[in-house]
DNA sequence: TTGTACATCTCGGGT
DNA sequence: ACCCGAGGTGTACAA
């Protein structure tokens, strides 16, 4: 059985054989098709007929994409239950997603192609240059923060959220860490404010500290007014060494 | 000349022909291929061989995805620049994108489907259940906020940040007002709150009400330890009267 | 360009 | 199941 079939302008039968089988043999299914979508769910969409690309993930994931923009106009999450049927005149695919109810629909009023790709994949994205590398170096090597610095914790719940890394400065001190991958801006000033103001009403002399490459204009005026503090770091990238499945070295 | 053009298990003679095609006429671009991805840029990623979907928009969007999950695995935004070349015996995809400089390569060992699609699409999205529906509703309704409530500005910018809603309570209070259009979490709650503490700094008796279809428990805690107040409301699904290219009635 | 906040955010990790 | 926060977030909008 070859990993592609394929067909153009297919006619009715021919396409509802292609979605069956692709369903059935749990391939990823993609439609080049004039269509309608029309969704309800936690907001509700119209979308009026044109040209799209029809994308169904054999983990119940559906996309429909336009010609432009990364994010697809309509989509369905992972786990969603997918069916077609034939309803004046044309073929409709619906997606089901319970919890929340959505429905997704689309109106196939012209196939210019349909096919499906029974694919294999085993391997998973590795990826550096995150928060959760920076945290790592940064609990590592406390002294970046500033010399004297020790760690005590990191990815600590406080009643009011989760703190990225606490510590103490050479003063003794309590200090509160957020990180950010990217420039800061207001919001994580306020995140790292929720996390300073509800350690104070346990201790005394706590400090705030956010770590970041950069920080925007409006950010940086309210973290000094309000007395926390800034430090330009920048996300690690690691290098090749050490990706994917690690081998033991003996 | 036709819509779409596809070719199964191209020739390498093929998949160029296709491609430089494709490019040139700015055609939306599908590929079924085994590839491996190598991405450098904001972050860093390594992809290993596996079957996936490459994608490629005639906006510059490039999207590689695997079988499963909503996100495409590796991705580049609209407005970079693709070309292509040999390399080793296989054909290299690569993107460039400018500030942030960022580059993709797809690097196909086994094609087994191309396909290029000239999609005409002059349609948008008509999605309701929005928050900005929900502003529209209670700066025209301000009584659903509460008895007496008037509404004195939207999106209005004071130097933290951009407030939602303003108004004035029956008493004359200013009321600051921050909507969610799903369930409110501590974000939000920071969000108000670093809002009507830079408002108190000039008015005095400054309340501040979080509007949302409920709130988590943590949220609730806060909120009410900050003697903010919540409003349980959802956003409105508008009917489809109304919707899309609106006909001026005369 | 920068800043700010929404999103049918998605996704993963924790409890 | 809920809660919480990261994300190469993307996207729109305003200054």
């Amino acid at each position: 059985m070859s990993k592609v079939k394929s067909v153009l302008n297919p006619s009715r039968g021919e396409l509802l054989d292609l979605l069956e089988e692709g369903l059935i043999t749990r391939s990823l299914i993609v439609i080049f098709a004039r269509c309608k979508v029309h969704y309800d769910g936690r907001a509700k969409s119209e979308l009026g007929s044109g040209d799209r690309v029809v994308m169904v993930k054999p983990d119940g994931t559906f996309l429909v994409h336009q010609k432009e923009k990364r994010e697809p106009v309509n989509w369905q999450p992972p786990g969603s239950f997918i069916s077609f049927h034939v309803e004046d005149d044309s073929v409709v695919i619906r997606s089901l997603r319970k919890k929340p109810r959505e429905i997704l629909e689309v109106e196939l009023e012209d196939v210019y192609m349909a096919a499906i790709f029974r694919a294999e994949d085993y391997e998973a994205l590795a990826l550096t240059g995150s928060e959760a590398e920076m945290l790592e170096m940064l609990f590592n090597n406390p002294e970046l923060i500033e010399p004297g610095f020790r760690a005590l914790a990191k990815e600590k719940d406080i009643g009011r959220g989760i703190v990225d890394l606490l510590g103490r400065d050479s003063g003794g001190n309590l200090v509160v860490v957020e990180l950010k991958r990217r420039k800061a801006d207001l919001h994580a000033v306020s995140q790292l404010k929720r996390y300073v103001e509800a350690l104070r009403k346990e201790n005394e002399n706590v400090r705030g500290i956010l770590v970041a490459p950069s920080i925007t204009e409006g950010a940086k005026k309210l973290l000094e007014k309000e007395g926390l503090e800034f430090r330009a770091i920048k996300p690690p990238k690691r290098e090749k060494r050490g990706w994917g499945r690690q081998t033991t070295l003996f």
